[in-house]
DNA sequence: GCAGTTCCTTAGTTAGGCTAACTATCGTGA
DNA sequence: TCACGATAGTTAGCCTAACTAAGGAACTGC
């Protein structure tokens, strides 16, 4: 079936299938040092980000914000993450990476995605490229 | 950045963010008859498998025996799915859609997903054929 | 006919999401 | 200047969704 022959609501039943699904198998793979695929996600952030606020994190991950202070509660209780007060606003935490969680990120770095990415290596360059433009447009999706 | 040029490490990366991320967004619309994205799936291979056990229904949802043992309670509580022992082993059931389930899978026909499909409305032609693509690919690593 | 296996369920745990409501701080306008 | 609304973060409570461990019931093979 083409893109002309399907109709969007089709083709969202499909996507979201496709990727509960997916979503369930990379749940499943707990790769680096027992932290789930959301601790991860948010330290990788926080990591790109520098130092972010809670309510920036948050926003970043497309979560409310009492979802991320358990996350961020996780994470601290590992010593991965460090919150330090904001200098001037005395409500504002400043939220940033240890050297314990760069440690585990560079870990990440050379283990990955393994389940995913062996997946992955099995495919062909077109279907690798196929996901990749995917990828983009799921993203981009995400933050509509 | 092409397919040449990104590893299957780094493509798993972004791939792993598009669809957690993308995960959370569908979840957070629950769109018919106060089912979970969850349970519509469940009901949705029901019906299009006929009738299956709770294991088969299991390993079709790539999830653990208990957890579909609590996913099909909720659906016999409203109604929409029935089970019927095995007409030979007695330690096996039948599970079948209901009329009612029928029903609210005819309704989701209608209502389909609609904040994805809203979405991919916005899409170009080609996007959507990517989509298509990539969920083909995706359904298909789900299973390996 | 007993031992081992399979199927399903129950029980309990954990992660991760939400909303509502609270505390503490900040900023501003009368 | 100070009272009050807005903002940042947390706490509390609830739910879904996944897991493992362990149990009982039924089947199967020797």
């Amino acid at each position: 079936m083409t893109a002309q022959s399907m109709p969007p609501a089709q083709l969202a039943l499909q996507l979201r299938d496709a990727i509960t699904r997916l979503n369930r198998r990379v749940r499943q793979a707990r790769p680096v040092g027992d932290l789930t695929v959301t601790q991860l996600s948010a330290l990788t952030s926080l990591r790109l980000a520098g130092a972010l606020t809670p309510r920036e994190l948050a926003d970043v991950e497309r979560v409310q914000p009492p979802t991320m202070t358990k996350i961020v509660a996780k994470l601290e209780e590992r010593g991965l993450v460090q919150r330090t007060p904001h200098p001037t606003d005395g409500r504002q935490v400043i939220l940033a990476t240890t050297e314990g969680g760069q440690a585990v990120l560079d870990q990440l770095e050379r283990v990955r995605d393994g389940w995913l990415a062996r997946r992955l290596t099995e495919l062909s360059d077109t279907d690798r490229e196929t996901l990749h433009r995917a990828a983009e447009i799921l993203q981009r999706i995400s933050h509509a």
